[in-house]
DNA sequence: GCCAATAATGTTAGTGACTAACATTCCACG
DNA sequence: CGTGGAATGTTAGTCACTAACATTATTGGC
C-alpha cells in the first residue's frame, strides 16, 4: 500500500489515468529499461504532466512496487497455534494467507517483479515494501506472547524467503504460478520442521526446486 | 565492498580524506538527520569539493553503507556436511564466518547500522548490500549439488535474519555484541533443527530474546 | 633540491528525480 | 448556467549524480 489514495484521487477520471500512468510505465521499462526511462516519458505517454505523475506516485519506483501482497497476513498468523515455534508460525500463517488470494493477477505481477528483477534499486525496493508486512507479522506474534527480537526474526526470514522466490519466480519462464513459488520458498525454510507435530509438507511444486 | 579501491586512491593522503568523509558524515547524519545532511555538507566538513566525495564514494548511501561483513562466509558454508538440509547449511556456516571476526570495531559498525536503520532508503540498501553474499552462498551450495533454488531461499532466509537482527541490534541499548546478535537470530531460524544430529545450539545470548 | 609522472582534487555544465506555490481547466450538481 | 472542488498544468527550485577538462600535490629518479 505504498501509494497515495488520499482524499480525492478517487473519481473515474482519476482511477483512468492512474490506469494510463501504470501501463505506460510498465511498458516503457519493458521496452527500454527503468532506468533508460524517465517520468517525463511515462507521462508523456500517458498523456500527462511530470507533476501529475507524481501526485499519483511517491516515487519513479512506486508505480512498478505496489504490492497487491500485503493482505490478511496478520490475522492468519495469529490463528496459528501457539505451540508451534515462531517460525513455523509464520510460514504456515503465510501459506494459509496465500490461499485467500485470487490466482488470476498473476501476469501482471509477473510482469512488474521482472522490472524489479532487472534493477537493483527497484529490487531492494521489494524488501521496503515488507517493512508493512513485517511489522504486522511481529504484531501478530507478539500478542501471543512471543517476544518481540523473535518474532521480528521469524518474519524476516520468512519474507526474506519469500522476496527471493517471487525475484527467482518472475524471471523464469516456467509456468508456475505465483502461490507454488511461494509454497516451495517456505518449505524450504521450515524443512527441518516437516516431521513435527501438525506440519504436512505443501503439495509439491513441480519445476522450481 | 561496495566501494572503489580502483586503481589509485590507496596513498596516505587519499586514505585520510576517505576517513574525514567518513567521520564527517556520520557526525552530520547523526546530527541533522541523513535526508537533511547534503552530499555537499559533508564534502565541507571534510575539507573538500562534493565532486571529490563521489570519487569515494559512488552514492550518498555508501558512505554508511560499506559493510566490513561480506567475508569468507562462501568458504564456511561450502565446508558444512552437506548430510544437513541446506538452510541448517547456510546457518552454520554464517556462524562459523562470524567466529573469525574481530570483536573490535563493534562501536563504529553500531553507529552505521543505527543510522541506516533511521532511515527506509538505506534500510533496503542494506539488503541490496547482502546480494553479493548473497550469490556467494547459492554458488557454494550449488557447488555441492543443492538446486540453485534450494540455496537461494535459504540464503535469503538467513541473511534477511540476519539483517533484521542487525537492525534491532544497532537501534538497542544492550551492551551486546554484533556477534551474539546474529547468532541468536540464526538460532531462531534453526529453532526446529536444534534436536536434529551435529547441529548444538550457540551459546545463549543473555538479553536479546 | 629539481623535474617529470602520476595521484588527488577542483570547475563547469548538465540530467533527472522530486517539491512547493500558484494558476488553470474540467466536471458534477444544484 | 454557473459555481465549487477535483484534476491538471507551470514555473522555479533543490539535490544526487555524471562527464569533460583543468589544476594542484606528491613522489621517485636523478
Amino acid at each position: 500500500m505504498l501509494v497515495t489514495n488520499i482524499i480525492g484521487m478517487v473519481t473515474a477520471k482519476s482511477r483512468a489515468t492512474r490506469q494510463r500512468l501504470v501501463e505506460s510505465a510498465l511498458a516503457l521499462f519493458e521496452a527500454h529499461g527503468y532506468s533508460a526511462t524517465t517520468v517525463d516519458d511515462i507521462a508523456a505517454q500517458a498523456g500527462v504532466s511530470a507533476m501529475t505523475y507524481f501526485r499519483y506516485f511517491p516515487t519513479k519506483e512506486a508505480v512498478v512496487l505496489e504490492d497487491h501482497f500485503d493482505p490478511i497476513i496478520a490475522e492468519s498468523v495469529a490463528n496459528q497455534p501457539a505451540t508451534l515455534p515462531p517460525l513455523a508460525r509464520v510460514a504456515r500463517g503465510l501459506r494459509e494467507a496465500l490461499m485467500h488470494l485470487e490466482e488470476s493477477d498473476d501476469s501482471e505481477v509477473r510482469r512488474r517483479i521482472a522490472i524489479a528483477a532487472s534493477e537493483p534499486a527497484l529490487r531492494s525496493g521489494m524488501h521496503q515494501n515488507t517493512r508493512e508486512t513485517e511489522d504486522a507479522i511481529v504484531a501478530a506474534l507478539t500478542r501471543h506472547g512471543t517476544p518481540e527480537f523473535t518474532a521480528r526474526i521469524a518474519a524476516a526470514a520468512c519474507l526474506g524467503a519469500i522476496t527471493a522466490s517471487l525475484l527467482t519466480w518472475a524471471s523464469s519462464t516456467a509456468a508456475q504460478s505465483l502461490r507454488d513459488a511461494v509454497i516451495a520458498a517456505l518449505d524450504i525454510v521450515t524443512a527441518a520442521e516437516s516431521s513435527a507435530p501438525g506440519s504436512e509438507p505443501a503439495a509439491t511444486t513441480g519445476g522450481m526446486q
